[in-house]
DNA sequence: ATACTAATTGAAATCGCTTTCATGAAAATA
DNA sequence: TATTTTCATGAAAGCGATTTCAATTAGTAT
């Protein structure tokens, strides 16, 4: 005994109406007579009517729906700013449909064409690179595409972001300041253009104030783990440096761990300073000094912007940048 | 200039051939001369047909879509279990419409509705707590629905959980045989089942099996964060216990942090166990005991019950519970 | 009362696809 | 060759809403 389902006609038969005043009042138009309204929702309530997202979507081709394609929910990062666009998406009474997507070109792009088939009236993406074939994609998609967290340097997509080359060459230069003369960079792949495009960048522009070289040998391209973290941490007290600016709270735990259990002080041999500010920051011993960046709001806004998109109005700007701040802990030295 | 779509209409008409004749290959049905099949393969080809998954939703009464609700994707426990469910949803072809509840039974009821409004094809639930109004609806829900990690005591909805009770009084008569008498535990809420059905009656069990009183002054229901831990710990250092169990593995790791720097070592002078082994575990110093649960396989083993479901097969069995583990850190003394 | 405008309603087309059923063609059996 | 079966295909009826447009009703101003 299948559930039988009440549909609009249902509604329209036993309130005695049409269809179409059904639907006016489901959709609060005011064109109904307030006795009409009211007959009409008692029966709605009576039958416990519930419209069929799906037809309306077809009918008004408007899904109401959103995609959002992300690396990885586990990743805390990216979760964050999950949360801010899921909480803004609800508010404008939108749903999300999540996809992982492991940063895979291919799938992105398979994933982003799903999302179309699915009718979604927008879709907000996270990934950490965007080549051709997926900038593409995004013109070719009929419905508006926002980057949240996510930088694309030929960029025309519209996209929130912080200014992560400032960042990176104000934590840089702070380093720079307290004496430091060899600064190491982890980061993970150079291919990804928030690395090679922005960090190193900021990197390279701090060195370049302060007149001190650039040693590409201080450059690490590593992955963006834990592990990762505690490999490479080794090959930094190698590299003679005695500072490091990390890309990633997790691999930043690893070298400060690995570098307290091989006697090398935290931070008087080595200061570190990473760049997320996830819970991991306050969790190790040295807690890590961080870039901090509102991941939440980065969701928000983003999402806010593909509301607007999606019901055809301009944006103040495409290109919205966030301020980061810096928060210090434990594993840099005071100021002196 | 709104860009247009093509329909299976404009397939049909270009391939000489009826819509339902596209709809089969479309479909991969066998009824369909090879010839046929080519012809209309090279058509959809040449305009880029893409199937409209609205239009078809509606007339097959199948969205391909699954509503997943999660308390917060932020929560690294509930994200594992996410990316199981999104790997094998993906694999069956399903997509994901994930929705926030925070743990607030309102809500939940809510995003429940706009699940089943989306004409989803199941549901996977997570959560903390299920009350009968939610039981009801997942009854009167004509989707089925599973429950990831998350036990409901009534249970006649399909669920895969681990034994929480069998670990937690594991973990605990582990600590009694290394001579402690007083054992705190620190949970989250007891509204919850999880918490009040399972955990907290794992440790009464592994109390009255060795015969020590049970003294529920040493019971704390906190927060599951890492202050609420750091707000915890001196309590926990004024009860004398000696051992603590912890719900959850942030909580822990402020116990530890704030017990090291006040002079209390961990494990000497308090042993530490928690429940969700998730990198915070590896983190901390001491590295923390913890119970190890196959998250990521909770997600997609719920995620493959619900396919059966959705294909109305039976299950084999309706409660599955997955093997845990018990992974020794430094946070625990080795065996005597 | 009469004419005219505004407010309410309903009929019917549409959205883009699936699916049943009928039909003609081709293959198999007698 | 005649008769069944089996295959391929198309026509058309939905699926459950929205939306346009015309018709009806009510309200207001002469």
């Amino acid at each position: 005994m299948e559930k039988q389902t009440v549909t609009i006609y249902d509604v329209a038969r036993e309130a005695a109406v049409s269809m179409a005043t059904v639907s006016r009042v489901v959709n609060g138009n005011p064109n109904v007579k307030p006795a009409t309204r009211k007959k009409v929702l008692a029966v709605i309530e009576r039958l416990d009517y519930r419209p069929n997202a799906v037809a309306r979507g077809l009918a008004s081709k408007r899904s109401t729906t959103v995609g959002v394609i992300i690396p990885d929910v586990t990743n805390i990062y990216f979760a964050s700013l999950a949360r801010g666009i899921d909480d803004i998406a609800m508010m404008y009474k939108y749903n999300i449909i999540l996809t992982n997507s492991d940063d895979a070109g291919e799938q992105e792009v398979n994933v982003l064409n799903t999302l179309m088939a699915k009718q979604v009236d927008g879709v907000i993406f996270m990934g950490n690179h965007i080549d051709d074939k997926l900038r593409a994609e995004f013109k070719r998609a009929k419905a508006p595409v926002v980057l949240a967290g996510t930088v694309d340097p030929e960029g025309d997509t519209p996209s929130v972001n912080i200014d992560y080359a400032a960042a990176v060459e104000e934590a840089v230069t702070n380093l720079i300041k307290r004496g430091h003369k060899k600064i190491a960079l982890a980061l993970g792949s150079l291919s990804q253009s928030i690395n090679a495009e922005y960090r190193l960048k900021g990197y390279k522009r701090a060195l370049n104030k302060a007149k001190l070289p650039y040693d590409d040998s201080l450059v690490y391209e590593a992955g963006y783990s834990y592990d990762a973290g505690i490999k490479l941490q080794p090959v930094i007290a190698d590299s003679g440096a005695t500072a490091v600016f990390v890309g990633d709270d997790e691999m930043a735990a690893g070298i400060i761990n690995a570098s307290m259990e091989s006697g090398i002080d935290v931070p008087n041999d080595l200061e570190v300073i990473t760049s997320n500010n996830t819970i991991v920051t306050q969790i190790t011993r040295p807690a890590i000094t961080s870039i901090t960046q509102p991941l939440y709001d980065i969701g928000a806004v983003a999402m806010r912007m593909l509301t607007k998109l999606m019901n055809d109005k301009e944006l103040d700007e495409k290109t919205v940048t966030l301020p980061y701040g810096i928060v210090r802990r434990a594993s840099t030295k005071t100021a002196e």
